[in-house]
Parts: C-alpha cells; sequence; structure tokens
DNA sequence: GCCTGCGTGAAACTATCCGTCAAAAGCGAC
DNA sequence: GTCGCTTTTGACGGATAGTTTCACGCAGGC
C-alpha cells in the first residue's frame, strides 16, 4: 500500500502555488518543477490534471503560467489525491464477490479513515505551519 | 493509493484459519484456496510469508497444514499488512529530501491513520462481526 | 509574425504485482 | 525403507501500472 510520487508531486506544486497565492501571481510550470524537485515534463501533466479537477487555473501566451483556482484553505490533500488517483484508496477487495463481507467492511473502514484524514488536512495550514517552523530559524 | 490483492488474500485466509482455530484443526493450503477464492500456488506463497512473520504455523506430511499461531483476537489488520508488505503505507516522498518538511509531516499524518485503524481490528472481531450477521438468516 | 509557454499524445523505460510451475524436503503410514 | 502427502523454496514470465522523456500543436502578447 503505497502512495505514488504522482500525488507527492501534486501535493508539492499545489504548496508552492499556495505560497504565492497572495500575490496572484502566476507562476510557470517549469519554475515550479525547478522549485519542488519535479521532473519538468512529468509536472505539466499533473497540472493538467489538476486543471481538470478545478484545484488550478492556467494563463496561456507569454507571461502565462498556473495560479490556485480556490483559496489555499479550501484545498484539501483530499482533494489531491482524488484529482490525481479516481479514488483515494483502492481495492480490487471492495468490489470482489468472493471476499468475504466481514473484511470488506474492514477495508472500507481503512478507506474511510485514509479519506478522513486527507480531508481535514488542508492548504492553509500547510503554509502557517511552515511558516511557524521557520521562525525558528529568525 | 491502492490495496495489492496480495493483502487481501492473505487477509482471507486468516479468516478462514481464525474460524477453525478452536478445533486446533489444521487446513491445508489448497482447500483454504479453494474455500476464499484465491489460486492456490499463489496462496502457498503468502502462506510462507505469514509464517516467517509468525502469525501462522504449519505441520508437514500427511494430515500437515495451517494453523493460526496465536489467538485470533491477537492477530490484527495491521500485522498482516505489515507482514505482507514491509511498511503499511509506503511513499518515496517520506524519504526524499527534497520533499518539504510540512508535507512529509502530513504524509505521516496519513501513515499513522492507517497504522492505528489498521491495529484496531483483529480478526476475533472480524468473526464475531460474522457470525453476528449470519444471525439474521437464521 | 514571432516568441513564450500551455496542451496533448505517444513512446520508452522501469518496477512491481500476479500467478504458474517444478523440484526439494519433511513427515507419517504401511 | 519406501511410498504418498504436504509444505518449502526458487525461478520464471506475463501483465499492469507508474515514471519519465520527447515532439509537436495551440493560444496569447508584443
Amino acid at each position: 500500500m503505497k502512495l505514488s510520487v504522482k500525488s507527492d508531486y501534486a501535493a508539492r506544486a499545489l504548496l508552492g502555488l499556495a505560497r504565492s497565492f497572495q500575490t496572484r501571481a502566476v507562476r510557470r510550470a517549469e519554475d515550479l518543477a525547478d522549485e519542488q524537485g519535479v521532473p519538468a515534463n512529468y509536472l505539466v501533466q499533473i497540472l493538467i490534471e489538476l486543471k481538470a479537477a478545478h484545484l488550478v487555473n492556467s494563463v496561456r501566451g507569454k507571461e502565462g503560467g498556473y495560479l490556485l483556482a480556490r483559496q489555499p484553505a479550501e484545498i484539501t490533500l483530499g482533494d489531491v489525491l482524488r484529482a490525481i488517483h479516481g479514488n483515494i484508496f483502492d481495492s480490487q477487495a471492495l468490489t470482489d464477490s468472493q471476499c468475504p463481507p466481514v473484511l470488506r467492511n474492514a477495508w472500507e473502514k481503512m478507506q474511510e479513515a485514509v479519506s478522513r484524514t486527507a480531508n481535514a488536512i488542508n492548504f492553509q495550514q500547510l503554509l502557517d505551519e511552515a511558516d511557524r517552523s521557520k521562525m525558528y530559524y529568525i
């Protein structure tokens, strides 16, 4: 049961965009990629998926780039995971009739636990937390 | 983020073994496989891993088979997942220095949530729950 | 019209998962 | 001892999904 790096990349990109949300500045995909240590060409694909999920908007042409579609507080890790994979927690067992109902219930319980904690983490919190830990160095 | 069928198979096998735990009966791998709808040759490998994790014991030779190593109440879903995959929740991000610390914290939070709920589900509960729902049909 | 950067699809590469098979080895019974 | 049953172990191959790169088309500003 592993999290794909893709979702991690997506989260990093959104975190980067959240940082520049107040200034309304658009960020070029390549800059974001460099800043976050993500393969540029790969990040482009990810950004497209994030746009399809209405988490980011894009501006074309010169001076173009990406920006958050909503307030950082309105975007959760759950949104990111759902945008990247269809479902946060996937298992063949959930649709396999051979799987004992009791076990299916158990898997669903775990699915729910993951969703709930992912939905409880939004990007405003992450920003605040980052600022707070940075203050220790001042 | 998906659960492998392997872990599901493992859980099914353990559930089957838990059912016959009171009678101390050993179960042949093939019977277990048929009963739980798992490819027999595959289940064999899984059972070996479960044995290495000290969740089941085996008896060789004629009249041989597998049996639970401990009380069903002492075996949790977390044990199963850890036996099959090394870690319940794996992510490259957790060891990637490029990943912002704030995000790593978030992933760790999710990891912890998964572990906690998996550790909270043991096989005695599953047995009881199965019995209870079966009673509705009597 | 030209430059910049987004948009999209396809190809290559990798890793891991699934499942099968065959041979080795332990155990009990006759 | 040897025969049959069952676990044990390792190797193998196909399938699937994840990762990455590349190439080219499209839109908007200057």
